[in-house]
DNA sequence: CAGGAAACATGCGTGCACGCAAGTTTGCGT
DNA sequence: ACGCAAACTTGCGTGCACGCATGTTTCCTG
């Protein structure tokens, strides 16, 4: 019983480039992945992330257990891939939708945020369970470098040729702000934080929403946005 | 991918604060981490990469191989960690040294480039080793996110408690594009570009020395450093 | 200066990550 | 339509990462 391929609806849209039609390989893989990532889940959820190995979602997945280990480099990645999916690319499309008119700072930012705020029951779910294993958390926050690559993309449109190097600064340094958020937003379960309200100067953050956390994780690097893009539309 | 380098060693807060006399405990820890990274070096460079077990590494260092997995989480860490050591700690020393008037991106910057072009022999050495395996190459890159914790904390300090948040996420963008400029340094190895050379309109960058790529990597984010400067110094 | 608690080292056991070398499938040119 | 080349799957073997339980060292407090 090899992995369900069900004819997905080839809807090829123009993403903005060309997509060459996929065959009958690629398709195989994608459907390869999602089988084990979806299979991953389930089990995870079933029967709690502990007792759940390898060998068990390739099982599920038609696959042999090697060829787990060609899609998914850990354990962890696959069940956090049912979860992260392709949010990365979302994130991309998004920001590419934006009219070209607004600052490219608040185009990225109203797509990241409304990306993690899309949050279904199931992946509120399956957040619950990955809040409960730091490998699992781990994995989950290093998901978040996957958006780097499609946000390079995107932002280097904007910038042109010329800053296709800032580009990719921006971009990294966006993901490594998104997973700041994320990191102290999942942080309540594993508490071991130092300062937790001393009653000193400083005004200590009330640990908001998502959404808050991700706004205000971004908004530093509002500045470095607006620079390079006054350097190619002054 | 394995990233997850968690848990580094138990920072007393740099300088700036008074350090405690280490106990009896804490220096042995120190030997101890200190001989495993050595011999690992040591032995790699000899026997090549390849040739070298955990079991021959905890060994040379008078330790047990289990021992050896409380101190490196991975084969490569401590190979890597012989030539990153505390370049951590001494860019946010660096940085603290830095008269008040000058701006804090150039402080960052002159301090990122200072440590990353101290190119001793034995370093020189090391890193021709790292280049050629790219297990090797991914520690060795995941090491720069060590620099991150000590860099906000020095960043904090600038920017006041009110910037405290900010501090993390400048810290973490500068540690993405050191990353960014060391990965594009040593990739030479490993060519698999796309653009190699296209005649097209687009200016090339023709791939400077090590100093200018750290420098070109972290310029893009000088507007956000200045922005969050003249946030608590107007 | 006791004596107990906390940190640390170590052995053992288990599941895993991944290189390698077949065997199998898909894609493509002629 | 044929057949070759590249991509993918799989089994096997090896070394490794890490939880757990236990013995040992360091530290602190009365």
């Amino acid at each position: 019983m090899h992995a369900s391929l069900r004819a997905r609806s080839s809807v090829w849209h123009a993403d903005t480039v060309t997509t060459p039609p996929p065959g009958l390989r690629e398709r195989k893989k994608q459907a390869t992945r999602e089988a084990l990532r979806e299979a991953a889940l389930r089990l995870a959820v079933e029967r709690g992330p502990d007792h759940v190995r390898v060998e068990d979602i390739a099982e599920a997945a038609g696959v042999s257990p090697r060829t787990y280990n060609n899609y998914f480099a850990s354990r962890e990645q696959a069940i956090v891939a049912a979860v992260t999916a392709d949010r990365e690319a979302r994130i991309a499309a998004v920001v590419a939708a934006r009219p070209a008119g607004v600052r490219l700072a608040d185009a990225v930012t109203e797509a990241v945020v409304e990306q993690y705020t899309n949050t279904g029951e199931r992946e509120h779910e399956a957040l619950l369970l990955i809040t409960t294993r730091t490998a699992l958390r781990d994995a989950f926050l290093d998901a978040t470098a996957g958006i780097e690559p499609p946000l390079t993309v995107v932002i280097a449109e904007r910038l042109g040729d010329a800053g296709a190097h800032t580009a990719r600064v921006l971009a990294a340094s966006v993901a490594a702000a998104v997973r700041i958020a994320l990191e102290g937003w999942l942080r309540p379960a594993g508490n071991a934080g130092a300062a937790e309200g001393f009653g000193a100067g400083g005004l200590v953050v009330p640990s908001g929403s998502l959404p808050d956390r991700l706004r205000a994780a971004l908004a530093p690097l509002a500045p470095a946005f607006d620079a390079a893009e006054r350097r190619t539309q002054p």
